[in-house]
RNA sequence: GGGAGCAUAGCUCAGUUGGUUUAGAGCAUCUGCCUUACAAGCAGAGGGUCCGCGGUUCGAACCCGUGUGCUCCCACCA
């Protein structure tokens, strides 16, 4: 089979995709074996893949798909969230381009066309998670608004209503004027900006409504500074500190809301900071948290001006009907033209804005319902705090999370929209509320505690709100599974508590905190055992990834141009846990190289096929066996004996090492040491030393050897990249299509020699260091040496002089006593090596390189000697620090010595 | 205003109890190679005041203090 020049992506994803998923390998259910559970953070059921979610689904499919290959029973459940307020607003958009308002709608009418844009879209996301190579279990796909998900959510709705957990009250919330629904303060987004700072004049009065002298002099008013001039109308007082002197007398007066001229009354409260603005502050209870609190404790009236979409209500008398801002400019200009604004100032300010429609959020009085957070964060905090639940990166967020947990207020739920789970509470035309899952419940309830239902005809009316999306996704790890619409079931039993959350440190309150205090409340089990936080993925300058700066790329048109595989690379590469990650497409194109790289290590294997030689024995070197004048006897069997003993042990290391970084989640660095693994250690050092000469046969057991390396680096690599793995795995030994690595499971861990390991590093520090002396004396690649060496133990060169040989071109080695006149010098620790460059030695450059080096060396034995010299250091020091630094001195001191006889011999 | 984190090569980052660190890697850069797996490649090289200052220690990128700069979270001063 002919093998394409590079590796080609888009068929052999389609390709296993499709084979995995007729295998069934993804599908989990109950067995003997550990379970290793992760539930995906249910993405938008109307969004697409953005870079993050790519980021987060690549991680958790690495986890997985590790350990499904490590005898665990791996269950990935995958699944959509219906996000209430993002998909509604959608749904809201998409019909008025349609020409259809919303508010023409019933109801139901609205929900038929909601499932219809969710069953026309819903189906993108699952499809750009499929692409991506996730090993997801399809058959347990959920939906937050599936009907046992429905269920469950009412169920705990009602659940703890009854333990007096959630109640129903009316008080001061994050209104969104654009979606026209209260929000959750974990909702709202603040940002900074530079507002207008208004101060108006508001004329003061007498008990008899007579004008009075006043601080503002000669005018007979007071001044007040606001950034809201257009909720004047909601003044119901004005407050100054009780011990400023300059209102003191203002005891019992008055003042006039300018324009409308309603008299209010004259405050005196230590709430207010006398040396901010003018110390004097208007109090709009209706409309400003800290005023709402004042106005309770003065028993002041609450005059709502705003209607919830954000216009002037009745109530403020003036510009009814306009929007906030419009009527703001108007009013700001009203003022102006009657001489009540008396001056303007720029004003650095924070202004909240709603998370989803962007609008700025309006503080509101309102009747919502609520969650109590006191007692519930108690056994959520400690599972964080003991350790039961482990945070990566930990430092930067159990502080964090302690903050919140120990300041957490009430939670308000309520939303009032039509896309969500409808609040269970029915009421009565005389005003009474049960709760209660179904009507039904709710007409006995209603019967039983107040006997009206009977005698009104049986109709109650449903609360008309619905609730917040992160009440109902707080029960995912649980719910999933059914665990509370049935709980008690064998696969909750069985799959819960699940192993690993990943997800973006973003969402730490909506959701991390209130799934373990919904874990810990409904199963005394926490949710998770890890939490790893991914960072969010940023463009290369940094910035964050919106669609108006046009930097978000598509996912699906990357995985087009560079493969899944490099895709995952390419975000894999330098994503550490916890830290932003500046995407880039050129990691993506490293990633393509890599798996070209690959791609192209099998070519060569795979060209060897047909020159297996049972009779090649071991010896495979390209060149004649080079003469070697030394004592010891090397083997032509060496060469191949030790290229396949040191691999073994580098393979056995790095498995090794791997396992340590799988259980510290330090994915970028497994994918690091992967990489070097095979693009260095197999293809540049190990292919190189048993590639035979041109058309030379190999031998069969070095072949065989080989393929089972390939196999093995393919396999260590399957969870970062699947697809490409997968067919190589395939490709190597021609495999029937049952055998697949998806499921393959890892051998046990093996020792690694570490003597081969040691000669192996001496081999490629010498091999790079006579190359580069070549570089240096302008060697060309085909221009052959003849090598000297200079060697206390020349034991230590026996494995490895044949490689060496061939790595260098070299055409013999020889052992020698004494240095050589008129060679190339060079010193690999304690040794040395010679060879004639055949050419003009460029004597002054290579002085000055060479008396550089001596400098550089010389300081430095100083520095040691220097210490090893010092008393303290000798009796401090532990035994083998002050064994390495003699072994540094010694090599130091050959070293010099060496390039002393270099410059000497020039 | 409160809290957290970060600062190491041009860029992105490693550096695990202070001593194999004479500070590493990848990318980028430079030099030489179209060597029959791979130019999406091969062989090499250069590049650092480990943010500044002070301290602890025989020894500090690492520990302590302090200053500077950046980032994030939280908070009800008009």
């Amino acid at each position: 089979m002919e093998l394409s020049k590079n590796y080609q992506p888009q068929a052999t994803e389609d390709k296993w995709n499709q084979h995995w998923r007729n295998s069934a390998y993804f599908t989990s259910v109950p067995d003997d074996r550990p379970a290793y559970t992760v539930v995906i953070p249910p993405p938008n059921v109307t969004g697409v893949l953005h870079m993050g979610h790519t980021l987060n689904e690549t991680v958790q499919d690495i986890l997985v798909r590790k350990a499904r290959m490590s005898g665990f029973n791996a269950c990935w459940v995958p699944g959509s969230d219906h996000a209430s307020i993002a998909t509604e607003s959608k749904v809201v958009q998409m019909l008025k381009e349609q020409g259809i308002d919303k508010n023409s709608l019933t109801r139901d009418e609205f929900l038929k066309y909601a499932f219809e844009w969710k069953e026309k879209y819903g189906g993108i996301i699952y499809n750009q998670i499929e692409k991506l190579g996730c090993s997801v279990d399809w058959n347990r796909a959920t939906f937050t608004m599936d009907d046992h998900y429905y269920k469950a959510v009412i169920k705990v709705f009602v659940d703890l209503y009854n333990k007096g957990l959630i109640y129903r009250g009316a008080r001061m919330i994050n209104w969104d004027p654009a979606a026209k629904t209260a929000l959750s303060d974990e909702e709202v987004e603040f940002r900074d900006l530079t507002g207008t700072l208004y101060y108006l004049e508001y004329k003061l009065v007498n008990e008899n409504g007579e004008p009075i002298e006043a601080p503002l002099e000669g005018r007979g008013g007071i001044m007040i500074a606001t950034q809201r001039p257009e909720t004047i109308m909601g003044d119901t007082a004005i407050c100054v500190h009780p011990a400023d002197e300059r209102y003191a007398h203002l005891k019992g007066k008055f003042a006039l809301v300018p324009l409308i001229n309603r008299r209010i009354p004259i405050i005196f409260d230590e709430y207010v900071d006398a040396t901010f603005g003018t110390g004097a502050l208007k109090v709009t209870p209706a409309h400003d948290i800290n005023d709402y609190n004042l106005g309770l404790k003065h028993n002041l009236e609450v005059v709502d001006t705003l209607n919830a979409d954000g216009t002037l209500s009745e109530a403020a008398q003036i510009y009814i009907g306009e929007d906030r801002f419009a009527a703001r400019k108007k009013i700001v200009s009203e003022l102006d033209e009657k001489g009540f604004l008396l001056k303007k100032e720029e004003y650095q300010t924070r202004l909240g804005y709603s998370q989803r429609s962007g609008a700025v959020v309006e503080p509101r009085i309102s009747t919502q319902w609520f969650v109590k957070m006191k007692e519930m964060s108690a056994p959520a905090l400690k599972a964080v705090v003991d350790g039961d639940i482990n945070i990566h990166p930990g430092d930067k967020f159990i502080a964090t999370y302690k903050y919140w947990l120990e300041n957490v207020k009430d939670w308000c739920i309520s939303r009032q929209l039509w896309w969500g789970q409808q609040i269970p509470a029915w009421y009565d035309d005389q005003g009474n509320m049960v709760v209660a899952e179904n009507e039904y419940d709710a007409i006995q309830q209603m019967q039983n505690t107040h006997g009206t239902v009977s005698a009104h005809g049986g109709k109650l009316v449903q609360d008309e709100d619905v609730l917040d999306t992160w009440f109902s996704s707080w029960l995912w790890p649980m719910e999933v599974f059914k665990g509370i619409s049935e709980p008690g079931n064998k696969e909750a039993e069985y799959y819960y508590p699940t192993a690993v959350l990943v997800t973006g440190q973003d969402i730490i309150f909506f959701w991390v905190a209130r799934m373990i205090m919904a874990g810990m409340h409904y199963k005394n089990l926490k949710p998770f055992s890890d939490v790893y936080f991914t960072g969010m993925v940023r463009d290369k300058l940094g910035r964050k990834m919106s669609k108006q700066l046009g930097n978000s790329p598509d996912l699906l048109l990357l995985i087009d141009k560079y493969g899944a595989d490099a895709v995952r690379f390419g975000i894999m590469i330098s994503s550490p846990a916890g830290n932003d990650l500046l995407f880039d497409e050129a990691s993506l194109e490293q990633g393509r190289n890599f798996n070209n790289k690959i791609w192209n290590a099998l070519k060569l294997v795979k060209m060897w096929q047909g020159r297996v030689s049972d009779h090649a024995g071991k010896h495979s070197t390209p060149i004649e066996a080079p003469e070697v004048t030394t004592g010891i006897l090397s083997s032509p069997e060496a060469i191949s004996t030790f290229a396949i003993d040191w691999f073994e042990s580098r393979l056995n290391l790095v498995r090794k090492e791997m396992e340590t970084t799988y259980s510290q989640f330090r994915l970028s660095e497994g994918l690091k040491t992967l990489y070097s693994l095979i693009w260095d250690d197999f293809c540049s050092w190990y292919l190189e030393w048993i590639k035979p000469g041109f058309e030379q046969p190999i031998d069969a057991e070095v072949y065989q050897k080989t393929l089972s390396f390939f196999e093995a680096l393919m396999q260590m690599l399957h969870p970062f990249l699947p697809f490409i793995t997968e067919e190589i795995y395939h490709l190597l030994k021609d495999r029937s299509v049952e055998d697949d690595l998806a499921i393959k499971q890892f051998e046990p861990l093996k020792e690694s020699n570490h003597r081969i390991l040691a000669e192996g590093e001496l081999l490629k520090k010498v091999i790079s260091a006579i190359r580069d002396a070549r570089n240096k004396n302008q060697l060309k690649p085909k221009d052959l040496i003849t090598l000297s060496v200079l060697a206390d133990e020349r034991e230590a060169y026996a494995d490895i002089e044949l490689i060496l040989a061939k790595q260098v071109n070299a055409d013999r080695v020889i052992y020698i006593k004494s240095a050589p006149a008129n060679t190339v010098v060079i010193a690999v620790e304690k040794d040395k090596f010679y060879f004639e460059s055949g050419k003009e030695i460029d004597s002054e450059g290579l002085k000055m390189e060479l008396q550089k080096d001596l400098e550089h060396q010389q300081k430095f034995l100083e520095s040691v000697s220097k210490k090893l010299g010092n008393e303290r250091f000798v009796v401090n020091a532990r035994p083998e620090v002050i064994e390495l630094e003699k072994k540094k001195q010694a090599d130091a001191v050959v070293r010099i010595k060496t390039i002393q006889e270099s410059l000497a011999g020039l």
